[in-house]
DNA sequence: AATCAAACTTGCATTTTGCAAGTTTAATTC
DNA sequence: GAATTAAACTTGCAAAATGCAAGTTTGATT
């Protein structure tokens, strides 16, 4: 029954730019965040369906530091979670659109991607 | 004579989101541009004395890596180079800011710090 | 010409990520 | 209510990224 010890998140100085990405400025949170917001995603296996295949251990490892962060949270039983976004994980919302929108305007990325999303869920 | 191979960056998928974490979603990318944006630092020892002591390798490797990508670019000799941000570089000056504004209102970042550094720099 | 120092480079240890399995336990089916 | 399914992890090991402490190279300064 080891639980991982709940590490303490470094910070690298007291920039505020510095602190956030030592939260969320890894290679997969901003990026689970996303299937939140953007695509109404709530379960670990929804998450694990992304196009960008996430892996498990870096899933659960993300899920578990998102959650003691306070960025998202979950209801329900230890087999049937859904996660939400707290408050704080809302207010990562304007990140999400100035990266998508630097993403639109200069990489070779699907422009209507987001676009379509969007439509989708109503936003 | 070993120069690094120009290895190109993946894409993890067409989302625009995820393709701007492909290029700048790395531990130091972002802190160099915040040293362009906030700080005027334009040249390696410079971008060696920020407060989160960024290593020689790596920061040698995120300009040699940022140049290729058209984020930044220099001018002066290969002894004396100074960085600039490019047209692009700039544009994720909104990323940073609101990467910032959750800094401050979330962290417990010092939430003076980029306050002082704009006055200072009369932004 | 000798010295200095800015801009790298190298080697190796540590940490993070990736991949392919396996395990556990609620929920469902029979 | 026992057997089956599958969602949510866990584990082990390989590969890549990062960290650290040196060293090297070459324009600029003395």
């Amino acid at each position: 029954m080891k639980k991982q010890a709940k590490k303490v998140i470094e910070k690298r100085s007291e920039c505020p730019i510095s602190c956030t990405m030592d939260l969320v400025g890894d290679k997969w949170s901003l990026l689970i965040i996303r299937d939140m917001l953007y695509l109404g995603k709530t379960t670990y296996n929804e998450f694990l369906k992304s196009n960008e295949s996430i892996s498990t251990n870096i899933l659960n490892d993300r899920l578990v530091k998102l959650t003691e962060i306070g960025l998202i949270a979950y209801t329900g039983n230890s087999k049937r979670k859904k996660y939400e976004l707290t408050k704080m994980g809302r207010d990562l919302k304007p990140i999400l659109e100035s990266v998508a929108i630097f993403g639109m305007k200069h990489s070779t990325a699907d422009k209507a991607f987001l676009q379509n999303v969007k439509k989708k869920m109503n936003l």
